[in-house]
DNA sequence: CTGTTAGCGCTTTCAG
DNA sequence: CTGAAAGCGCTAACAG
């Protein structure tokens, strides 16, 4: 039933050609007669032919393929960052192989078959690798880059915001706003992100001489995030601000105080989130967040895959790109 | 600089035995001893060999890749639907091919790509699909499934939610309510989905005897939502209910009544969206929309597509899945 | 069960 | 500029 395809002999012998002026019509650098790309040409729209890029695969050795591993695409972030990452590659000429794993966990499956499936880089967002994995790819020369995940291995390349320092203005911006019981909401526990966060904003916190009210954990999702709200506000005294470790969790908090504590934001509670999705900007919420460059950070990574797929293996770089803090008014006292 | 990859030839000859030994221990369905199979896993093991799948795809004719082309992956409708078709496939050995393309514009260049990586099948999430193409993935026996938009050409399947029922409750149900100057806010021009709604909707109106008050255009996008809403409230008297064409808009209109018009809902102006993504659930919006049954019409489409591929063209359908209203309180006067 | 033998559709020397 | 020939790494008959 599968109707067999067109091949380039085939077009070869209607054109009249042997069947490797046929293939280069087809390879951009090729030097053939305009004469015979005509009539080759020609041959090829009447029987429709395409050529396969398998097969061309397999000779270059080349897939024209980047392999994305992305976890959390229901976070807008990382919805938004794959759409630009695809931007990017489609107008360099080569296709994804989109891997979507939960959360940070089973990276190892869809490895083996990221590397079986001979993608010439590999692009991880928010997903981090296991360090056997690390070494295969750099053993094979295959470059990774990561975008906010870090992983305890050389020869992977990483380009994160600047977690450490956003979360220390948070920490020193809820103190400078007259806070005192201040709680941190963390993302997963797992996360490197979630964790220079963190210590950001304890080492601000520790420096005022406040210490931190409470932690709790929301593994960067709406529900569980609202949970520890729950969770937070259980009992009084209550924190009077709260940062957490992205907008999608502030947001929940948000609502979970408005809705079921009939608290204000951000008269009775202030809350700071992490990213700047554009949720934060919508009036409901005017979050108060720290803004991570997001398409810098993509069309960076992309960039840099890119450069290390062509020359062979570039040496690793980290780069941590600079936030902005981005004051709105979910903390008291904002201007 | 590139390592050169190691083969199954190689393999072989470390553990003694013929390439095609090689092969077959890398065959599920292949018989083999379990003698051989254990000298040349472990061969396999020492040189760290992987089978190279585009070889494989290349004598099998068959790549175990599909396509997927998404528009408006920011919203989170699709990201999701997005998520759970990379679930699907991937529990069933195929790997995604990722195609983003802006709204409804340029498949074109695209679907060249597409037909030359040999993707088995081809998922249409969210795009719409010129007829040339369609008839090419039809004479190459191609399956397309599309979700959320249609197609007049014969031999693509489509699997829709039922927009036109959507539409018309929404419109039977704010008449119920008491409204009297309904407005439409429509989607992109182009999709057959809002088109659906629209009709669904203004053909309710005209049953109750009511004329639709103003009919504007949101693109689907946040934005251009906010500034149809500012159009449709510049003059008095203003729409005492809109029926958005998706929640995202539907949002949007809401957030833009409140903090610019200083207006209530459902007090003052009632809202309806179609969709249920998860922020219409939010407390501070509380939603009333028409729930899209997101998950059966990924599934639904999934296995259609991949019913297709194995039995080489099944004959197209089309699908439309019932929609729940979901009433929650930005309606006035509801229970 | 295993090895030998043909290719899959294409690119790429290498002569002419 | 063009054709012939040699594979890319693997699977799939086909004998043994």
């Amino acid at each position: 039933m599968k109707k067999k395809s067109v091949t380039s002999r085939e077009v070869a012998q209607l054109a009249g050609v042997s069947q490797s002026a046929v293939s280069r019509c087809f390879s951009p650098k090729a030097s053939i007669s305009k004469k015979t790309r005509d009539k080759v040409l020609e041959a090829a729209r009447q029987l429709g032919y395409r050529p396969n890029t398998i097969a061309r695969s397999l000779i270059t050795r080349s897939s024209r393929t980047i392999a994305v591993v992305v976890s959390q695409l229901d976070n807008p972030f990382y919805a938004l960052t794959l759409a630009k990452a695809s931007e990017y590659f489609q107008a360099e000429g080569y296709h994804l192989l989109l891997f979507l794993v939960s959360d940070d966990g089973n990276t190892e499956g869809v490895m083996s078959e990221i590397l079986e499936s001979q993608a010439e880089g590999i692009l991880m967002l928010a997903a981090s690798l296991a360090t056997p994995f690390a070494q295969e790819c750099v053993d094979r020369s295959i470059p990774v880059v990561m975008i906010n995940r870090t992983v305890d291995s050389a020869g992977v390349s990483q380009v994160s915001s600047d977690n450490y320092h956003g979360g220390h203005w948070a920490g020193r911006y809820l103190v400078a706003q007259g806070h005192s019981r201040i709680a941190f909401l963390n993302g997963l526990p797992t996360s490197s992100t979630g964790a220079y966060r963190r210590l950001g904003f304890l080492d601000a916190l520790a420096l005022e001489g406040v210490s931190c009210w409470a932690e709790e954990c929301g593994d960067y999702r709406f529900d569980k995030a609202s949970e520890a709200t729950r969770r937070l506000f259980a009992k009084s005294p209550y924190p009077d601000a709260i940062f957490a470790a992205n907008d999608h969790m502030a947001i929940a908090v948000i609502e979970t105080l408005r809705s079921e504590f009939g608290l204000r934001v951000p008269e009775d509670v202030s809350v700071i989130g992490f990213d700047d999705t554009p949720v934060a900007s919508w009036p409901s919420f005017h979050l108060t967040t720290v803004r991570q460059p997001r398409e810098e950070m993509v069309a960076t990574a992309s960039r840099l895959l890119l450069e290390q797929i062509r020359e062979g293996q570039l040496s690793p770089v980290q780069l941590t790109l600079p936030v902005v803090p981005v004051i709105r008014s979910s903390v008291r006292g904002a201007v």
